[in-house]
DNA sequence: TCCCAGGATCAAG
DNA sequence: CTTGATCATGGG
């Protein structure tokens, strides 16, 4: 990724010190939370680009300093027929990142719940995301099923670039939209394997495209209501089961209550919490809203997040974790 | 070669 | 209502 061009580009300071509590930029953008393709890096900074107000809009984040002491710095650019107000920018952006989410309130709220607690060093900062496309979230969340984080993301990146409309910035750059649903609709299974290599997945993801395009779904209006109501139906889309239904609701619907309840947070809540025994995941996922209330979503990524993390250092923690 | 990856579906018991 | 095989595919 080529560097925003500074003749083209503009930049605001998006927070410093505090944004209802710490903020680690790293941690929040490379902690596989399944809103939808990982920010690119380059250098210090993330860059990704959305559609904002029918804007394009292409932004480069970094931050300066600590978790606790840092400024937030954005740069962006535009296509030159567009434009965007910097409080329009900075609004979807406190969006994306969860800057909303007050920590502060969450860590005092829990800082005696002792297995949640742990991870509240370690992970200090990290920040829920939020996607701003129904449609691009829930194929994300389709796509992270029985796979690695970084290939669903290489999968997401291929049919943006196979299916997606290129939109060429001023600064030379150039960047490859993620697909609507009628872009997708009219493949063949074959042709989206082969295209992309998402294997099985893609009955899936054409099924769910062609519902939308056919108007059978909506997601807006079943976002729109009660979380269980929305659960059960996100259940009768082929290929959508509880934890993609619960990933989608969280990371896509904002729903702060839905807990995806994957192979870690199983290992892990069943070990913390039910002395080993194998509880069913659906179980799992209705002990952590029992538990953490609309703080749930927040609670499955610190745990899912410490316990990943101690994975990829020192020691590898195959089967049966014990990563507290 | 087998096992795993932020699982879901289907058939059998 | 539970359990187990199966599903594509790439990496360890």
């Amino acid at each position: 990724m080529p560097e925003l061009n500074p003749s083209h580009s503009r930049e605001f300071i998006l927070a410093e010190d505090d944004v209802n509590g710490p903020l680690n930029l790293e941690e929040t953008i490379s902690s596989a939370q399944t809103t939808e393709p990982e920010w690119i890096r380059n250098e210090q900074s993330y860059v990704d680009v959305e559609k904002i107000n029918d804007t394009y809009v292409k932004y480069s984040v970094k931050q300066n300093g600590s978790s606790d002491h840092f400024t937030i710095l954005v740069e962006y650019v535009t296509p030159p027929s567009m434009s965007i107000s910097q409080t329009d920018l900075k609004q979807h952006l406190e969006k994306v990142l969860g800057l909303g989410d007050d920590l502060r309130v969450f860590y005092e709220t829990f800082s005696a719940d002792k297995p949640l607690s742990l991870t509240f060093g370690p992970v200090r900062g990290l920040r829920l995301m939020r996607g701003t496309n129904l449609y691009e979230s829930l194929i994300c969340s389709i796509l992270s099923q029985n796979n690695s984080a970084k290939r669903w993301n290489g999968i997401a990146r291929l049919l943006m670039k196979q299916y997606g409309r290129k939109i060429r910035f001023p600064d030379g750059s150039s960047w490859f939209l993620f697909p609507r649903p009628k872009d997708i609709a009219g493949l063949t299974p074959r042709e989206l394997q082969k295209a992309t290599s998402m294997g099985y997945r893609a009955k899936s993801v054409i099924t769910v495209s062609r519902m939308i395009q056919n108007k059978e779904l909506d997601l807006e209006s079943l976002v729109n209501s009660s979380y269980e109501n929305a659960f059960e139906n996100l259940l009768h889309l082929y290929g959508v089961g509880p934890k993609v239904a619960d990933c989608f609701l969280l990371y896509g619907a904002g729903q702060p209550r839905a807990a995806p309840v994957d192979v870690w947070i199983h290992r892990i809540a069943n070990g913390l919490y039910f002395k080993g025994r194998k509880m069913p995941r659906p179980a799992i996922a209705s002990f952590l809203r029992d538990r953490f209330g609309c703080w749930a979503g927040y609670a499955q990524l610190y745990l899912f997040h410490y316990a990943r993390r101690r994975k990829f250092g020192t020691a590898k923690l195959p089967r049966h974790v014990s990563a507290f």
